[in-house]
DNA sequence: CATCGCGGTGTT
DNA sequence: ACACCGCGATGT
């Protein structure tokens, strides 16, 4: 008696929101014996049968669907997922809205996954069909060559050949099989002496380069090929040996590492002070006990949150305990990658998204087969699938870098706690100014609070001058007020560093015409262009931040024709032309998007201004993270208002933070520093309170703000976005939505408390010709809530397409 | 009377 | 998303 053959329940990635639901697929006992959850198939789906990835989620569920549809193949065990790992990606659908192939896609990186292709081969005994001209000549060129691939016979034959192997193979000429081919590794080929005798070298015709390398060989423990070619030796002195006997070849599996150069750098552990060793001790027992924790590192600027991190991953690391820590992505440099170098040296995997397709699917690797101790990265590691955590670490924990603004929408402090909580780990969020979000609950004792009050080497936080721009800077074509260059003087005399910040790039914001007052638009998007001067061409462009459009500067107005136009507004660029004006023996460095387009630029230009290259360096949000810049006694923030009056309720928070950031960058040696705050609202609470630098204050306003208009965290933000290529379509999409919305709101979810907000116009309403419209809709993220929001998506999946999206984001960055 | 173009439908 | 079906309009 034979078993019955198993059937399993399987997600097909790749399909979209409504129709992303469990289905089952026969598990024929020639893919494998036994079905297992975790692991990853290729299924035929829809009528065209397309193969598709799909995920195994449950093995026999009942179903009596009619005809199911066989499993085609097994992908590699390597990428089966553990049920943590499930769980977590189950946790991303339900939060986000996302499809299961969003949320696996995170975790596994798309160069991981295997691919699945046909080959064709000749059915002996031919039936006796007639067939065209073509088809007789695929069906011979496979007879003669044996099994083909798809792609092979369409490098012969031409993309057409398709729908000729679908007629053969429908007339029972041609037999299609699944080929499986799993993602490839980069190999090097060492050679190693044998055990044969080497005697035969010395006769004396033996040429001297084989001897020489077969010593280099024998002294070694395994010597690359490549190596060898690189002293001057040839394939063929090589050949010469592995055909005598006395070395021979293989091919050994190389991770494919742009950090592997860090993994030598001298190893130290990180040395604590006596309030670092009491912060890390309470850290470390709360990853003791077995059961997960939540804590919250406070620590000013300078007080070495960094060496408390290191340390408690060093000693998770020697209990065999593994950990991620997340930093924001312009935060992870040469410098904070050594840093963590110098203490795991290889047991340490970097993840960003700048790494090359290879680089990730290796280290993928080394994080799975358990060689890594410790992940350093930006917010997409903390899907990294490691075994054992510890801890997850976020530095910066207030960035709205965690948020990601593609599909899945996940917040990465979210997915870290939930994380945290199913594999009993400790969450750490580490900052000088959390987000209201978080210190509320350390306030309310959910996380652990941990405080650090005093700076490296008992350096004093820096005196903060408040500089009115009213008063003191009456040209609005320049940027550098009295105060602020009478202390860069003062700096340049007595041979002191400076760092400016402006957070905004180019050279003009806007360039706009006297008479009609219009200024030049994007021609794809509702935004005016910035002025961007060029090295070495007198006259710039102008150019669009959000897609990228260029153009010449016109010499007449483009709307009404009239000559009076002119620049306005100020970025960085501007800023370091003012500076070369006022100073112009001081050496200048800028640090912005457009000096750092390279991949190790950034850490370039920080090495040469900490070399003492440059006096001063003007740049946006890089120069506040990160750096340790010892000789630096001055920082001025040149518009510290610039985000302050942004439409966004984090507007506050933003600028609390970037503010504390600059200033805490002065002062860090032994001699104390000055920061200078340029704004037009020097009596605005949160700029007062950050000139402070009194986090607990300026967290009073804030949470008392937030209750009072019932922002997060007292309700959650959910924002519908539609966007498309014809304005019509796009309003007519929002309104038929928000109608469906509130006839749901109404009904079958009217216990649910919401509050609806438009459907209105982005702030930028147009990007790339796509307009843009909102629904914001204010509640409390619920199970509930989250099932209307899903039964809307599915019910108006169907009706959008590559012109009309339609998407959910869960507390937005901004709304 | 064949063929192009579309709206509607269903995916195990 | 994507391919399929069936329908009507067009052209021979």
């Amino acid at each position: 008696m034979t078993a019955p053959m198993h059937t399993v329940g399987v997600r097909v990635l790749d399909l979209p929101y409504h129709l992303d639901k469990t289905y089952t697929y026969l598990f024929p006992t020639e893919v494998a014996e036994t079905p297992e959850k975790g692991r990853f198939v290729f299924v035929p789906f829809g009528r065209a049968n397309k193969k598709h990835p799909a995920l195994i989620t449950e093995i026999d569920p009942p179903s009596d669907y009619g005809q199911l549809k066989p499993v085609l193949g097994l992908m590699n065990e390597e990428l089966r997922l553990s049920p943590n790992l499930m769980a977590l990606s189950d946790f991303v659908c339900d939060r986000t809205l996302c499809t299961m192939g969003d949320a696996v896609r995170r975790i596994v990186p798309a160069e991981a996954f295997s691919r699945a292709e046909e080959s064709y081969s000749v059915v002996e005994p031919m039936p006796d069909v007639v067939i065209n001209l073509k088809a007789c000549a695929v069906r011979d060129a496979i007879r003669l060559k044996g099994p083909m691939t798809r792609s092979a016979l369409e490098r012969a034959f031409g993309e057409e050949v398709r729908e000729t192997l679908q007629a053969l193979t429908g007339l029972g000429i041609l037999r299609a099989e699944t080929l499986i081919k799993d993602a490839g590794s980069a190999t090097a080929a060492v050679l190693y002496p044998t055990d044969e005798d080497a005697v035969v070298l010395e006769q004396s015709r033996t040429p001297q380069a084989q001897k020489e390398i077969y010593s280099l060989v024998s002294e070694s423990d395994g010597m690359d090929r490549a190596d060898l070619l690189a002293m001057g030796y040839t394939g063929a002195q090589i050949a010469a040996l592995i055909r005598k006997g006395l070395i021979r070849e293989e091919k050994n599996e190389v991770y494919r590492n742009p950090y592997a150069d860090f993994s030598d750098v001298e190893r130290k552990d990180p040395v604590l002070s006596e309030e670092q060793t009491r912060a890390k001790a309470i850290l470390y027992g709360l990853c003791l006990d077995g059961k997960p924790h939540g804590a919250l590192l406070f620590g000013v600027t300078g007080s070495g949150k960094t060496s408390v991190v290191l340390s408690l991953c060093r000693s998770l690391a020697d209990e065999g305990k593994t950990s991620i820590v997340l930093v924001p992505e312009i935060a992870l440099t040469w410098q904070s990658v050594s840093a963590f170098a110098a203490v795991f040296g290889n047991r340490l995997a970097v993840i960003h998204s700048r790494l090359a397709g290879g680089e990730r699917l290796d280290t993928f690797r080394r994080i799975r087969r358990g060689e890594v101790d410790v992940v350093l990265g930006t917010r997409s590691a903390v899907f990294a699938p490691i075994p054992n955590l510890g801890a997850i670490v976020i530095d910066e924990e207030q960035e709205h870098t965690y948020k990601s603004e593609q599909s899945p929408k996940y917040h990465a402090r979210d997915v870290a706690r939930f994380r945290c909580a199913s594999e009993n780990a400790l969450l750490l969020l580490c900052s000088a100014t959390p987000s209201v979000e978080t210190y509320e609950k350390a306030k309310r004792g959910v996380y652990t609070l941990v405080e650090l009050h005093t700076r490296y080497g008992s350096a004093k936080l820096p005196r903060v001058i408040l500089s009115d721009t009213r008063q003191n800077i009456p040209d609005p074509d320049k940027t550098i007020g009295e105060e602020l260059r009478r202390e860069i003087e003062r700096n340049l005399r007595a041979g002191e560093q400076t760092v400016l910040f402006l957070n905004r790039r180019g050279f003009s914001s806007y360039l706009s015409c006297r008479l009609c007052g219009e200024a030049v638009k994007c021609p794809h998007c509702s935004v005016s262009l910035t002025y961007h001067k060029k090295r070495g061409r007198s006259r710039g462009m102008l150019v669009c931040h959000y897609c990228g459009y260029a153009r010449e500067v016109p010499s007449v107005c483009p709307s009404c024709g009239s000559e009076h136009i002119a620049f306005g507004g100020y970025g960085t660029q501007k800023v370091e032309a003012e500076l070369a004006e006022l100073f112009p023996d001081a050496r200048i460095l800028r640090m912005d998007a457009d000096t750092t387009k390279g991949r190790f630029s950034q850490d370039e230009i920080c090495e040469r201004f900490k070399n003492r290259e440059a006096d001063i360096l003007i740049g946006t949000q890089m120069v506040t993270k990160g750096h340790n810049f010892p000789a630096v006694t001055l920082v001025g923030v040149i518009a510290a208002d610039n985000a302050l009056f942004l439409d966004d309720y984090r507007a506050g928070e933003r600028t609390f933070s970037l503010i504390t950031q600059v200033v805490g960058r002065a002062g860090r040696g032994s001699i104390p520093g000055r920061a200078v705050i340029q704004t037009a609202n020097p009596d605005n609470p949160t700029v007062l309170l950050a000139a402070k630098q009194d986090f607990p204050a300026f967290y009073e306003n804030e949470i008392a703000l937030r209750r009072s208009l019932a922002f997060p965290p007292f309700c959650d933000l959910f924002a519908v976005n539609f966007s498309g290529l014809s304005e019509r379509a796009v309003t007519a999409l929002a309104e038929r939505f928000a109608l469906r919305f509130s006839e749901l709101a109404a009904g079958e979810y009217a216990d649910c408390q919401m509050v609806a907000y438009g459907p209105f116009d982005a702030a930028v309403y147009k990007i790339n010709e796509k307009y843009r419209m909102k629904l914001v809709v204010k509640c409390r993220d619920s199970k509930k809530q989250r099932a209307l929001f899903a039964a809307l998506l599915r019910e108006f999946g169907p009706t959008v397409s590559a012109e009309l999206t339609l998407g959910i984001d869960i507390n937005p960055t901004i709304i």
